[in-house]
DNA sequence: CGCCCACCTTGGACCGGGTCCAAGGTGGGC
DNA sequence: GCCCACCTTGGACCCGGTCCAAGGTGGGCG
């Protein structure tokens, strides 16, 4: 994801301010922010960037495949930089706090055709859910 | 989970119009209806019920364990009467129908220890998407 | 190099699902 | 049959997210 803004560039999108810097703020750790996250980290750089933006942003870099959102819980939607290798996620049931991990094996092998009552199957998603180590310490 | 109602009675819920109308609703067809619908029904039958019960109730329920919540898109939680035997959720991209499936194997073996990071892992939701049959036929 | 317009950004209103609350009602043990 | 712990109610409120009309600007073209 380090040359991003190349490839964006590359597929006509219009380079501003606003946009390099959500760019900037997702290509930096790997996190898994909020839309507000982001914000905040994007208002440090560019003290007027809008909400609305940051959200128009996200969704567009979503829809051009280079980010992955993902819902493990109700709250906000988090979003993934990390849209290049397929993964799942583990996730904290008591901190919230997100990993990638990479099973071996094809989930879909799992599901017997008699069980897909005719689906034409696309993705699957996997969460793990559990405490993570340092909630099991407190 | 025919006799709920009894099992109800049995852990020292209290019964009343209201809760025993919502649990019938759920007790009868095997569907995954949100919250409005499951108001929907319970007012068809006691028209006065208000909708702070019907989240009330059905958050009971989940945390008795008679009934499960299921959140595959971002839109209204679903609740799930077959909390008895366990299942994942095979959800139409398009119309957004749900239908419960019986993977065989355990997606928890698919994780080797490298990648659990000192998780203790409870709980692994699969959710499988695709297009169904009538949205494919459309 | 500068113009110009298609596209981008903005703030604020709005939306939908869900939660909270204080006031009034009622199941069911005694 | 009484009484109170527990339940229900409607309405206010919360939060993440979307929409909109008005104003700003990147960058292709001359």
């Amino acid at each position: 994801m380090s040359d991003l803004l190349e490839r964006l560039r590359g597929r006509g999108w219009r380079m501003t301010a606003q946009r390099r810097v959500v760019a900037e703020v997702l290509d930096g750790d790997h996190m898994h922010l909020t839309a507000d996250e982001v914000h905040a980290r994007a208002a440090a750089r560019l003290p007027e960037i809008s909400r609305a933006t940051v959200y128009n942003t996200l969704g567009e870099l979503v829809s051009l495949g280079e980010v992955l959102e993902v819902a493990t819980d109700r709250r906000a939607k988090r979003y993934d930089p990390n849209a290049h290798r397929p993964h799942q996620h583990l996730v904290c049931a008591q901190c919230g706090a997100i990993r990638d991990v990479h099973p071996t094996g094809n989930p879909l092998s799992d599901l017997p055709d008699s069980e897909r009552f005719g689906f034409t199957i696309s993705n699957v998603e996997v969460t793990y859910r559990g405490i993570c180590p340092d909630c099991a310490a407190a």
